[in-house]
Parts: C-alpha cells; sequence; structure tokens
DNA sequence: ACCGGGATGTTCT
DNA sequence: GAACATCCCGGTG
C-alpha cells in the first residue's frame, strides 16, 4: 500500500446499518490481487423502507447475497454491460449494503489502465461503480466473496487514514424512486470522484 | 462544457 | 416486454 500499513478492519466494523456504515467506510481501502484504491464514494441502500434498494421486493435469486452475513461483497450485472459492488452490513437477512461508487487509484495503475481502455485520464479509472469493478476485474464470480484480507482474493483494509470528519453528501445517483434521500457520501475534493453528480 | 441517445443482457412483470 | 444503483461517444454552444 502506498500509504502506511494495510491492517484488517476490527470485527463486527460492517455489523450496523448501511447509513452508519457509509460514512466510515470512506478512506478505507478496496484491494483486490496487486490492484487498489481508496474508497472516495459510497451510497446506503436498504433498511425497512427503502424503494430504491434490489432488496425492497425480498430476496431473490440475484440479490439473495445482500441478505446474507455482514462484510460479504454483493456483485451485480446491470445495463447489459456493468457490474456494480456492495458491502453488506446490518443483521443477518436484513437486506442492507453500501455500494462502492467511486475509488482514487493507488496501486496497479498499469494493470486498471489496461482494463479501462476508455478512461482518458488516471482519474477516470475508477470514478463510477461500473468503472472501479472494472478497473478491478470485480464480476459475478466475487459475488458472495468475504471482504477479511486473504480469504478471498478481494478485501477491505485500513491503511491509517481516517473517514473525513465531514462527508459531503448528496441524493443517490441513477435512481427514481427516493432520490431525494442524501444517502451517498463523499470525500470532498478527492481525486477520482464519479462525473454524475445531483 | 453540457446534453442526448445507443449499447447490451439479466431480471422481473 | 419493460426496467435497469451505467458508461461512452458524438453532437452542439
Amino acid at each position: 500500500m502506498s500509504a502506511g500499513r494495510a491492517a484488517p478492519l476490527p470485527a463486527g466494523f460492517y455489523r450496523r446499518d448501511a447509513l452508519a456504515l457509509a460514512p466510515a467506510l470512506l478512506n478505507k481501502v478496496l484491494v483486490k490481487g496487486n490492484v487498489s484504491g481508496r474508497i472516495v464514494e459510497v451510497e446506503a441502500y436498504g433498511g425497512a423502507d427503502d424503494p430504491a434498494s434490489h432488496a425492497f421486493g425480498g430476496r431473490t435469486a440475484r440479490n439473495s447475497t445482500m441478505f446474507g452475513r455482514a462484510g460479504l461483497l454483493y456483485v451485480y450485472f446491470t445495463y447489459g454491460m456493468h457490474h456494480c459492488a456492495n458491502v453488506v452490513c446490518g443483521d443477518e437477512g436484513e437486506g442492507t449494503a453500501v455500494l462502492l461508487r467511486a475509488l482514487t487509484p493507488l496501486d496497479g495503475l498499469d494493470e486498471m489502465r489496461a482494463r479501462r481502455l476508455a478512461a482518458r485520464s488516471d482519474r477516470e479509472l475508477c470514478a463510477g461503480p461500473g468503472r472501479l469493478c472494472q478497473a478491478l476485474g470485480i464480476d459475478r464470480l466475487l459475488d458472495g466473496a468475504d471482504l477479511v484480507p486473504g480469504s478471498s482474493g478481494v478485501a477491505v483494509v485500513d491503511d491509517g487514514t481516517p473517514p473525513p470528519a465531514q462527508p459531503g453528501t448528496s441524493g443517490r445517483v441513477g435512481i427514481t424512486a427516493a432520490a431525494d434521500r442524501p444517502w451517498r457520501f463523499f470525500v470532498p475534493g478527492a481525486p477520482g470522484l464519479s462525473r454524475r453528480s445531483p
């Protein structure tokens, strides 16, 4: 890791609701193989009454990971060509998760560039939920992967950078239902935030 | 810079 | 058949 030592997250880190986990996840580092990036933009989904959540209509084959144990990666495929990655949180069976929307690239930039031929600059490599999955090579094969380092090839670690004291917030991007809820969180001014901002 | 449309396939009605 | 937690490219100003 470029900055400081990578430490696993404390046990129980993910066992809280998405609205609480989302800002806490900012500035943690997502690692896959030799590639990593700092989490700088996320959105909370789920809970009892979130009509924008995949879990809203109940458990199906597609969203079943979202109802699983906290600390798993929920990956789904959308728009016929993009993957999106979420961190499952809360209690098992609850169906709540945090969508990873953007990373600041840290390591493995050459590998990211090779996978993201359309990116016109390094800031664009992981600037969006579909883009970051492409940059890291995350697809449905990783749906249900455990995010504890060493267990699955993909992990979230702490390199010593704390979350921002005052995260930016806004409405969630790309949805129609409950789009007004300020459940998007980001690191103000961070390189690589997603372009589409409300 | 901003905006509009097309790509592409899985999932659910 | 329609919707979709998106992205990219080509238009215009």
